[in-house]
DNA sequence: TGTTTCATAAGTAATATCACCCATTTTAGT
DNA sequence: ACTAAAATGGGTGATATTACTTATGAAACA
């Protein structure tokens, strides 16, 4: 039996969903609520195994209300359902740890049940065309900016890795052979190329660079 | 027509390879090699749309080969044949910039054919269970260790947060309101609780916990 | 109403990084 | 062989971070 909470602030929303969920035997629904102060209020008394949630509630934005749903239950499994089709909404929303993302534009009832199932039993749901869409952003953006940024040595590229990998000037001048001084000279050198101010966006953009 | 050359250090593979392709209209062969030396040489030559790689070649590694080929070739579509079917290692090749990746196991002439239209169409061609076994990675990971890392406050996450943004102490002070030598406090606590011995090591583990 | 945790911040020092200057040698490209 | 670029590393300071200890008022909580 898959306990189920419902959450959106239009009633017609919450009616069509019960209804539809209505006949189907290993799901029921444990509350509904209209929005994030007596969704979080609701959890305290009974805790269902998914959440069926609307990002747009009155009271509380989803990117501030899934972290703290999160924090309190790590193990409540998130499913929104939203009419936000924009891809790096859905990608933040996921990297939260949500568990599956629905379009209210073409979730129909076999879908949903499918969705519903498919969290609570440890998997991700994506529509195929978001999932292809995601997994190319998260794949092809860290190319462009290689190009863009500028030329930057092999040796360079050396020292910028093991700084990635922790290691201070001194280690790094010791795992090389050369001198702490010439490290010194590579690190800084890859703040004026890279144009950055210190270790923390040497390391941004050695990650933009794509090198991991 | 899509120009395609082929590496792959066995002959037999080569042969099938040829054989698949050789009355497909919109495909021509450039050249076979079977090795990273004659395949370097020999896009020296004529350089193809597409190229179809075999990793495990006898004189360089796939992982030490590619990066020289997109550094060399921006825009040649590197499309992996490989037999190694680890998650891990199909991530790494893909992250170095590769469009696709076929498993030797289950590649016939149509996917074949597909795939290098795929790549060469700027697309991304991986098998499905590929794509959601990547994709699943990529999303939950980073959620195992939340749980893990011990328990920070309130404004040490805050401070986390700025330095991530690349604020040096001081200005993060100013920020907060609070003094250089508080921000330092936090900052001494949060190396001594994540186990970091540097702004490298913190930022690393800030990611692992999913603050972005 | 205690008790613990948090946020604050100073003291003291050792290291590490950043910001430039410069010069020499080695390597790579034509 | 010539030239440009890369790698090497010293000099000199200024800043920033790391490594601890101690301490106090505030807030959370039991």
């Amino acid at each position: 039996m898959i306990k189920l909470a419902i959450t959106d602030d239009h009633p017609l929303v919450i009616d069509g969903l019960l209804n539809a969920l209505n006949d189907v035997p290993d799901i029921v629904i444990t509350g509904t609520y209209n929005n994030g102060a007596s969704l979080l209020s609701g959890l305290q008394e009974i805790l269902p195994d998914v959440l069926l949630l609307d990002l747009q509630l009155p009271d509380k934005k989803g990117t501030e209300l899934v972290p703290i749903l999160l924090q309190q239950y790590p193990h409540l499994h998130i499913l929104i359902l939203s009419g936000i089709e924009s891809s790096p909404y859905i990608r933040e929303m996921m990297q939260k740890g949500c568990k599956g993302y629905l379009l209210k534009s073409n979730t129909d009832k076999v879908v949903l049940t499918g969705a519903i199932r498919e969290v609570y039993n440890g998997g991700i749901y994506l529509e195929a065309s978001l999932k292809e869409q995601l997994l190319h952003e998260m794949l092809i953006v860290k190319r462009k900016i290689d190009k863009l940024s500028p030329r930057i040595t092999r040796r360079e590229r050396e020292v910028l890795n093991l700084i990635m990998k922790e290691l201070t000037n001194q280690e790094i001048a010791d795992k090389l052979f050369i001198s702490l001084r010439t490290v010194e000279t590579h690190r800084y050198n890859l703040l004026q190329k890279l144009d950055a101010r210190n270790t923390a966006g040497l390391l941004r953009i050695a990650r933009e660079m794509g090198l991991e």
